[in-house]
DNA sequence: AAAACGGGGCC
DNA sequence: GGCCCAGTTTT
């Protein structure tokens, strides 16, 4: 026994040793930036910024969950919206069946639930578009039940700390992270720390200290229990399989014509793009020529795809002559289910829900064509 | 287990 | 130009 020691007496308890999850919770505390979804308790809200954070970061979401709840206060409001209404506020957020999803949870809280979001994870697993992880979000940050959960940023801190060797998105690795993350929030829980603040005090450090590249371990308030920082090795996790590449795909959007009318179609509920509206678009072979002339062409990014669209100008009589019916035309997958003639200024100010990449290309031929307005 | 599913920010 | 982002669903 160290002589300072001596004199303690046995009932006296020792000074805590900081925990991981004492240390950053201790850090989140200071740390924490502010944002919308951190002002409120509401289940409704909690899920909702869940979705939008789907694969898509904080910045972005922000200026979207703002609108979508000025237009949608509560999940009666949602639950009885046009589904056209909630495609309208994800436009330009991608990843449309996410919209879809929510509009359907919407309707399942209230017809089944009682408007009430479900405190248990097997039922509310059962909601559209929750999955493992936002099943853990919504019930560890809403209701401060001891779930876990794993995302990209808690993936990677998770993987660091413990020097995770597989991947984490599938397979083994994927186990092996979740594993790690449900011991972590039980002992949080058997603390008596709050698991919600526990499970965004993770995201917030990978995110602003425990990032994808040069991670500032000199500032991070858990590097003294992370193995790969003790092995300066960090760099090296998560470890990731390679990804394959995209294909690129050509494809025809016409612009149809009638006298200051432009034709728009919506898709079907299915594939890419689902239930949303776009300029008539035919995917074309590869190397199929172009007549008459493109008056615009852009090139999108998707995460899976590469899409090369040329917009071509077209009157109503030539249109009727190629599709005698609107209807002969149809998209890549599936038909489309309406047709729709606008003006310019109409399809640009939200009056449809449109892709970003349409918008692109509208925003391109409004440009080059001062006929339209 | 792998592929489909958007779009933008950042190096 | 590639990586990554508070992932889920379908095949």
């Amino acid at each position: 026994m160290v002589p300072s020691m001596k004199n303690t007496p046995v009932s006296k308890k020792r000074a805590p040793v900081a925990s991981f999850p004492k240390s950053l919770l201790a850090w989140f505390a200071t740390a924490a930036r502010p944002m919308p979804w951190r002002e409120t308790r509401d289940p409704y809200r909690i899920w909702l910024s869940e979705v939008m954070l789907q694969q898509t970061q904080v910045a972005t979401v922000i200026p979207y969950y703002e609108r979508f709840l000025t237009k949608f206060p509560t999940v009666e409001k949602l639950a009885a919206a046009h589904q056209d209404d909630v495609l309208k506020l994800w436009a330009g957020l991608g990843y449309y069946s996410r919209a879809r999803n929510l509009h359907r949870g919407a309707q399942m809280i209230v017809e089944r639930f009682g408007g009430k979001m479900p405190r248990s994870p097997d039922t509310i697993r059962e909601i559209p578009g929750i999955g493992d992880y936002t099943a853990g979000a919504i019930l560890s940050i809403a209701f401060d039940l001891p779930e876990a959960l794993v995302d990209g940023n808690v993936a990677r801190v998770l993987s660091r700390l413990k020097m995770l060797e597989g991947d984490w998105r599938t397979g083994e690795g994927k186990r092996t992270v979740w594993d790690v993350a449900r011991v972590a929030v039980a002992e949080v829980h058997a603390a008596r720390l709050n698991p919600g603040d526990y499970n965004q005090a993770l995201m917030e450090l990978g995110s602003t200290v425990c990032t994808p590249r040069s991670p500032s371990c000199s500032q991070c308030p858990v590097a003294a229990f992370c193995a790969a920082t003790k092995n300066d090795v960090q760099d090296d996790y998560p470890k990731l399989k390679a990804k394959s590449v995209s294909p690129e795909w050509k494809l025809r959007a016409w612009i149809v014509r009638d006298k200051n009318k432009i034709l728009f179609a919506q898709r079907g509920q299915d594939g890419l793009f689902g239930g949303m509206w776009e300029l008539p678009t035919e995917r074309l072979e590869p190397k199929t020529s172009s007549s008459p002339k493109p008056i615009a062409r852009v090139t999108h990014v998707l995460s899976h795809r590469v899409l090369h669209v040329e917009a071509i100008e077209i009157n109503q009589p030539d249109w009727r002559k190629r599709f005698p019916k609107n209807a002969d035309l149809t998209c890549w997958s599936g038909d489309y289910t309406q047709f729709k003639w606008l003006n310019m200024d109409d399809a640009q100010s939200g009056s449809i829900a449109l892709p970003a990449v349409q918008a692109k290309i509208l925003a391109l031929c409004a440009e080059k064509t001062p006929l339209f307005d």
